[in-house]
DNA sequence: TAGGGTGGTGTAGTCAATACACTAAGTATC
DNA sequence: GATACTTAGTGTATTGACTACACCACCCTA
């Protein structure tokens, strides 16, 4: 047991993993297998520990939950009122990443605790905590993310990035952007923006159903070439 | 005592108050009266308690110390690295707000714990824990608030108009964002854009040493007039 | 009443964002 | 093997926003 002069908050890392299934924009949900709300899903997280920062916490059960390197997690809200979770003073760090579905392994096979792509738009009815809220301002987050990609800006919006694998295709990133932000984009203005302020090609196409397009990989720095 | 089943961090709202002082941009510190630290500056702060959220935690320790009330108060870092506290296991939510300086009434007149506005460019060499870095990191975010005054965004950049009174001059607000951002502003430009954007004019004059100068207010809300 | 100092205004040029339609290349079908 | 289908790939004209820039107005003081 481990004693205190004041109360204190248990103090979570909680995790918006999205990734890109069939053109379908889904999010990590994990089933609870502890009270309260057991049974139910929520978003994945744990408690921070006292020999790492709340970013890294938010690293390691990313790892922990699907074998992804956590990288590029946003953090985009704190959540702390008081009674969001019915039985103890817990206080939420909650962060953004997204993922290539194909890198992904699961925890869900080894545990009990089972782990689920849901779509966005197709979420579970009850949810435990807040975590409606949450999911509702990680989507936010994440397509304020993507909505840099068209505006030249200081830091790389990696999030749709990382939807895809380490290459893709333009027609591949735009439809990916498309379903974030939820609405179309020029096809001609989207590929100036995005080549000119990020992408590299690697020189291989991507052979598909019809003609091939070219790969491109995210260009590692500008070292401030045009500034 | 309060005892727990695993250990628990000690959960600080932070505030980095800015104020404006005869054309000096300044922050406002305490001296601690307490150990670790002990007689060292630090940005005001306190623990959040367990019926409070931590934002409304910043805005009673804002209220506490200054006599203003904490609405604004942005938030803008976690800092939540291993030992940044020598002795307990402490995480800090940072908060940057601005204050208009005559409307402060210190609380350091009626305590032993003083309290007094330092200019940003002449801070005490040593500071309590890490709060160097976070002051660094609260006048980039005060800085980018402000320089959203000239963009055409969303959210109403609040924190230089709260520099200032209730009502003010083109000419003081320019200066405010001048010391904030650190460069010059074209004042035609500037003018055009906060007018549209942001102001409307109180009818009042300030008069000073030369010609008077139309007082402007901070406009209640757009209602979506030109959208 | 003259001069100093701050308050206040408009326009032209540049650059970025937008809107828009056809050809190229490979695959599947007949 | 020719044709139709599907996705990949490209340039320009227009619009709107941001930038640069110089003078008169008004009040106070001497």
């Amino acid at each position: 047991m481990f004693e205190y002069e004041f109360p204190r908050p248990a103090v979570a890392a909680d995790i918006a993993a999205f990734a890109l299934d069939n053109g379908k924009l889904k999010i990590l949900l994990v089933r609870r297998g502890v009270e309260p709300f057991l049974g139910e899903w929520a978003l994945p997280g744990g408690f921070v520990l006292e020999d790492e920062t709340i970013e890294a916490c938010a690293a390691r059960e990313l790892r922990e939950e699907t074998g992804v390197d956590g990288e590029s997690l946003i953090q985009f809200g704190i959540y702390s009122e008081p009674g969001r979770d019915p039985r103890k003073w817990i206080i939420s760090i909650a962060y953004v990443t997204a993922v290539h579905l194909a890198q992904v392994v699961l925890k869900s096979g080894t545990d009990a605790a089972a782990a689920e792509w849901f779509s966005v738009d197709q979420l579970p009815a009850v949810l435990a905590f807040d975590h409606h809220d949450i999911i509702k301002d990680a989507i936010e987050a994440l397509r304020n993310n993507a909505l840099l990609l068209e505006r030249q800006r200081r830091d790389v919006p990696v999030l749709a990035f990382r939807l895809l694998g380490e290459t893709f295709s333009l027609s591949a990133l735009q439809a990916a952007v498309e379903v974030i932000v939820g609405n179309e984009r020029d096809k001609r203005n989207f590929r100036k923006q995005v080549v000119e302020h990020w992408l590299e090609p690697t020189g291989t196409v991507s052979t598909g159903r019809h003609r091939p397009a070219l790969n491109y990989r995210l260009r590692p720095k500008d070292p401030g070439l045009h500034e």
